[in-house]
RNA sequence: GGUCCGGUAGCUCAGUUGGAUAGAGCAUCAGCCUUCUAAGCUGAGGGUCAUUGGUUCGAAUCCAAUCCGGAUCACCA
């Protein structure tokens, strides 16, 4: 339980012993972090108890506070301002608190419990190489993940690989056209760009068929649809669904090509799948659900023989679910790998990392699974996060303007290199050190760029300006962790020391504002991770996780730990800053981001 | 047009089931390195919380209407 729990539980209990015969509702107490300008911890809102009590707030604040000081160990003394009901918690409180803490590496994580849960994030298509925003979603996917971990939940991390379809056949056209031959060996170039290159190529050459068809008198929709080059790709797609040889082997082969590359992706990025689905093994899927649904009567068919389901009573419209020639559509697949999944894994939540685009998608699709009564429905949640847009609008990868993924890592590296050369700070590094320094540093601040934004926000990334590496960063939570570890190193102090080098710490001195509010808020981080987990928020973190930093450098500034005033605080001030690198590699490492010892 | 999401400082964003004088970072300005790492600290300026009305002891937060921006409403995936 946290102590602001505890301190509602507390003062909800006072008033019902203190007024038995009114009904307070334990909803109607309110307790908060005491604002910085008055004196206290915890504080309980007075007014809503004054109708109910007929009395006025100062009186009902001393009965409580009498009552509260009195009864419990929890306080040491209380303040009456307007109507609030300032707490001050025990030092002894604070002190046990940090003794019984400052060495669990894992505080504030779960046990792991019975449910399952399935995170499906990154969900690539195979034409192209991932860009900016789909780093958006990966780091979401991988951050939510381990966050659900960390609240008791076990996990299975999923990838939904859209192997198949007409864009792979653009590329696998233009390829075969223009290519030569070429390989990602041959042409020096990783897999998934070699891949992508020839998808943009397609669009050119299209383009300029279609330009040339207009040029000669062709209506231009007309064009569009009757250009050579779009007509072999659709041919290639047929071919390839009736298993052509050819179709598939070239398939197989620029499709390796790219996974190769998005391996290479994903282990710099720092992220792993428990499970591989790919869209050509599950694109047939849903259709026996369709069949079942036609048999329940709760999907018709038309007369050219597709099939429907008719969303009027839920304020959406008919929804086609097969085609008249008995092939599915997108969300017939779906239908058909949600189903997969949960009984793959027996799920009791199934995560959907998606773009906020696919909003009505996924409605849609939840709803249809519910009136066909299948049981995975009720575990869907769309985690939908706002697209990631440039300055001048959509990242769109036919024309270009994508921000790729392989490059903006690079930059960051790049970024933190030259920033931490004209800092000065590359001496008592080995080269190797310097590499992983600039990795850590460079990627924790991307991630921390695209995970400190709630996810349902849209954002705007401008490439012209980087990504900063000071304020509201990685970064600087970084910097706060190496300037613990320096000290620790100094007192010759292991970052994670046995439990038993301060047993005999004792609290004599008054806690100082500062050293207070260290304690405060690292005891609040149990209850931030389980709203991070519940709300599937990572940025709740970043805000925490910084908010720790920034307390740190104040009180760091303000108090000396090596050269504390006794050797009392000295413990204790230890202790805090043992506790606060902790917290801060904990909750970065759920996100994926390293806390450097040196930097 | 229907549905959904957003609108808070010049910019990027926090803001808990409604609680005290709305907070950070960036940018601007003024200070702080002989003292545990200045990628830091301290301070200043900067606000019609889109608008209007309502609910109440109290509203950025809840309700209604309006305005602005975005997404979506395919026999594409």
């Amino acid at each position: 339980m946290t102590l602001a729990a505890l301190v509602k539980q507390a003062a909800f209990d006072a008033l019902k012993q203190l007024y038995p015969d009114t009904a307070i509702e334990y909803s109607s107490v309110t307790v908060n972090q005491t604002k910085p300008e008055f004196s206290g911890d915890y504080t309980v809102v007075l007014f809503p108890f004054l109708k109910l009590l007929r009395q006025k707030p100062d009186a009902i604040g001393k009965q409580l506070g009498d009552h509260l000081l009195g009864r419990t160990e929890l306080f040491a003394s209380y303040d009456i301002v307007a109507g609030f009901l300032n707490l001050t918690i025990k030092d002894s409180y604070w002190s046990t608190f940090l003794l019984n803490h400052y060495t669990q590496t894992n505080f504030g994580h779960q046990c792991k419990g019975d449910c399952r849960v399935m995170v499906e994030y990154s969900s690539p298509n195979t034409n192209k190489p991932l860009h900016f925003g789909h780093m958006r979603n990966i780091f979401l996917g991988a951050a939510v993940s381990e966050i659900l971990k960390a609240n008791g939940k076990q996990v299975v991390k999923a990838n939904l690989i859209n192997d198949r379809g007409i864009h792979i056949c653009k590329s696998m056209i233009a390829w075969e056209k223009t290519a030569n031959g070429a390989t990602p060996e041959s042409a020096g170039v990783k897999g998934d760009h070699l891949v992508g290159d020839y998808y943009v190529r397609f669009n050119d050459l299209y383009k300029a068929e279609v330009t040339e068809m207009v040029a000669a008198g062709k209506d231009e929709k007309a064009a569009e649809k009757e250009a050579p080059i779009m007509l072999e790709a659709q041919e290639m797609l047929r071919k390839w669904e009736a298993g052509d040889k050819e179709v598939r082997a070239l398939w197989e082969k620029m499709n390796g090509w790219v996974y190769k590359g998005f391996d290479d992706t994903y282990r710099k990025m720092g992220v792993s799948f428990d499970k591989m689905y790919y869209e050509s093994n599950t694109y047939l899927l849903g259709k026996k659900i369709v069949e079942d649904g036609l048999r329940k009567g709760v999907l018709f068919r038309k007369e050219d023989g597709s099939v429907w389901i008719d969303l009027k009573e839920d304020g959406l419209d008919e929804k086609l679910l097969l085609r008249g020639d008995g092939t599915s559509v997108y969300i017939t697949q779906d239908l058909g790998t949600a189903k997969l999944k949960y009984e793959d894994y027996k799920l009791h939540q199934s995560v959907y990392v998606i773009a906020d685009e696919q909003n009505y998608h996924i409605q849609v699709l939840k709803l249809i699974l519910s009136k066909l009564g299948e049981p995975c429905a009720n575990g869907i949640y769309h985690l939908s996060y706002g697209m990631v847009e440039l300055p001048s609008g959509r990242m769109k990868s036919r024309e270009g303007t994508v921000v790729d993924a392989d490059d903006m890592m690079a930059e960051m590296i790049a970024l933190a290199q030259e920033q931490t050369e004209a800092a000065g700070k590359t001496t008592g590094f080995s080269g190797d050190e310097l590499r992983k320094l600039y990795e850590t540093i460079g990627l924790g601040a991307l991630k921390f760029y695209l995970l400190r934004v709630d996810p349902k926000k849209k954002m705007i990334f401008d490439p012209k300006e980087s990504i900063d590496l000071h304020g509201y960063t990685a970064t600087f939570i970084q910097y706060a962790h190496a300037r613990i570890c320096s000290i620790l190193r100094k007192e010759d102090i292991p970052i994670v020391p046995d439990a038993s080098r301060f047993q005999s710490f004792h609290q004599r001195e008054p806690l100082l504002k500062l050293e207070k509010e260290m304690i405060l808020h690292l005891e609040q981080y149990p209850g931030i991770l389980a709203e991070a987990g519940a709300e599937f928020n990572p940025a709740s973190l970043c805000n925490y996780a910084f908010r720790l930093a920034q307390l740190f450098n104040s009180f760091y500034d303000a108090h000396s730990i090596s050269k504390a005033e006794n050797q009392e605080k000295k413990e204790l001030r230890l202790m805090i800053a043992i506790m606060a690198a902790s917290v801060m590699r904990h909750s970065m490492g759920l996100l994926g981001i390293r806390m450097p010892e040196k930097m």
